[in-house]
DNA sequence: TTGCGTATTGCACACGTGTGCAAGACTTGG
DNA sequence: CCAAGTCTTGCACACGTGTGCAATACGCAA
């Protein structure tokens, strides 16, 4: 152990006001500064017995580099941006944790941001990461994918958009086959005998929402049933414009058999607005949903529902970045499949009567 | 705009090595680096002419200060930390919504990461967090509170612990009232009526279990009604848990006629785990949860639970650490108060048969 | 002993920003 | 026209780490 007059010798150590520098257990250890920062870094150009002497000290000392010094000369922060609409929302919170799981393995740090769908936190967030020099960025959900073009260009930094607009406008992004899984959603609907189905989806403009339609509309197609817009009604891609949406399709003359919904977070709501009516799911009415969320087993009903690998999502769109870092590729456009998952919320339609 | 002669002036700039400088914006400003850097910070003691030249050279070659050299010389580096033990779980994520909004009105940047309750992924983190000398730490959910004294002496960085154990231990922690809560949950379920009620826990050993419990036995002691041990069964936190715990409680030869269950989650399973078995919530039994998940309006029957603030309690611990940094205050130790929210999963016990 | 090669270490500069001090330019008053 | 004061700017160093180059010390062969 250092005696408290050894640690007398770096001042402002003793009461702590900054941590200690490899100048500090130089001095301490009498050599120059660069021989304790090669034995603490390679040790291959030290002598042994000077390095582990070095090593001691900077152990006792509780001595951490500090990354913003070695950044500096190194021109990477190993540090990557995260900027999310709302880390609350269930399945984006499954995708930081896998970005966060892969980053932990190759020990980089991770800056998370919300931007709250507000274009104006979004370009602070975007600006607070370019001073703090992030390696990369990946932006999940966001409606204002344009805004990281300028940024692209002045930081020429990589940018993956995990189920982003205008993906098709960057070099990386991750995103699930939309219109395929929702065929597959609306067919099962079909396959159950159902073929007055009605589709709540987000917000207008969404290019998911959008997806999620045209494969909706692809299987009533297929099917020969044609396309009613009475059926079609706008939610907001939460439990409340779920709700809303589905009390305007209980007052249409002629009921939908099922719904399927934009996601899981919608047809939470949709569902609500059928038992306040009276009906019963799936007896009067089938509802699906998107993403599989965990509750999803446990409501009663359980819901049908794609499975959306949120988690292996974000692990892909981080290991794209890694690819990036170490030159294995140059673009990267993954597309995700969904996977159909079938449960009690969904059956055949009751007898006409 | 600049012509592509000037910014050929800045080597590497045009082909974007790196990101422009003071230093670049003072060759092209003519000037030395300090007076670049007085121009964008006061700008008091810089000619205005100058100044504003210097400012819209800077607009034009897209300057962003690096961080870390700032936080090199000023000693701080504007950033935090949070370890979070899972993101995903949602109580978690709306306690990081609320530390992040806080956060960034006072342009701070979050490092989040999760610790998957492995102690040896938390000490790596932590060590992470002491190389990029975060100005302050908060934690959740954490059962290796110990883990953080050391970090603090070393670095004399304030950490705030929001419901975890041994918070006792150090100075700052945003805590609920977790006893008072549940005596108030359990009191309703004695009020409704019911004597014989069970309480599904979270693993043992948890501070926030012991707590939770000891409202249950305080409630029916102060009801005169004695403290059944095999009523009382471990869980996990999670509805796997719940489940399984639930399938015990419906082994006993007398069924409890309510359940009190640790978190919302936990709730989720035994709810489920009731309807496997052919009884009604809360027709035969009643269930009551805790933390008010925005998913428990949305079930069937409506969960009642106490609500806790965790957005709320994520802006406070982020404030506690504001106040710190401005010297404001010395020590915290918050205790939120919960709310008990009555909704359709609790209801009187049916007619004694 | 001398010469040469190698192992070990220190010097000096770099990264980008901030700031105390001094020097120069300019203004104002007499 | 000169002196004193103010305004504006540059120099030089600091923060903590990394690294090319030179200097020194050591071992070994001739």
């Amino acid at each position: 152990m250092l005696t408290p007059k050894q640690l007398g010798k770096l001042p402002g150590i003793g009461r702590a006001l900054r941590s200690a520098s490899i100048k500090d257990i130089a001095r301490l250890a009498g050599v120059s500064h660069s021989t304790v920062s090669r034995a603490l870094r390679g040790g291959v150009l030290v002598r042994d017995e000077t390095a582990s002497r070095i090593r001691k000290i900077a152990e006792e000392v509780g001595y951490r580099p500090s990354a913003a010094a070695r950044s500096l000369v190194s021109g990477h922060s190993d540090t990557i941006g995260v900027v999310v609409t709302n880390v609350a929302d269930p399945f984006v919170a499954g995708v930081v944790r896998g970005i966060e799981d892969r980053a932990e393995e190759h020990r980089y740090a991770v800056f998370l941001a919300n931007s709250n769908a507000d274009p104006d936190r979004e370009v602070r967030v975007v600006r607070a990461f370019e001073e703090r020099r992030v390696d990369g960025i990946i932006v999940t959900s966001s409606r204002v994918g344009a805004l990281y073009v300028p940024v692209m260009e002045r930081m020429r930094v990589p940018i993956v958009l995990l189920n982003n607009q205008h993906a098709s406008h960057f070099a990386h992004s991750v995103m699930i086959d939309n219109t395929k899984a929702s065929l597959e959603v609306t067919r099962h609907l079909i396959q159950l005998g159902h073929r007055h189905i009605g589709y709540i989806g987000d917000r207008s403009g969404h290019q998911s929402d959008t997806e999620r339609l045209a494969g909706y509309r692809h299987a009533l197609e297929g099917a020969g049933i044609p396309f009613d817009p009475s059926l079609t009604i706008q939610g907001d891609g939460r439990p409340e414009g779920g709700g809303i949406a589905m009390a305007r399709l209980l007052q249409l003359n002629r009921l939908p058999t099922a719904v399927f919904c934009y996601n899981d977070m919608t047809a939470l709501g949709a569902m609500r607005q059928i038992r306040l009516h009276g009906l019963r799911v799936p007896h009067d009415i089938s509802v699906a949903g998107f993403d599989d969320l965990y509750l999803d087993e446990y409501l009663d009903p359980p819901l049908t529902t794609v499975h959306q690998p949120m988690r292996e999502m974000g692990r892909i769109a981080m290991q794209t970045l890694l690819n990036i870092f170490t030159g294995e590729s140059n673009s990267h456009n993954v597309r995700v499949e969904g996977r159909l998952i079938v449960r009690g919320s969904t059956a055949a339609p009751k007898e006409e009567q």
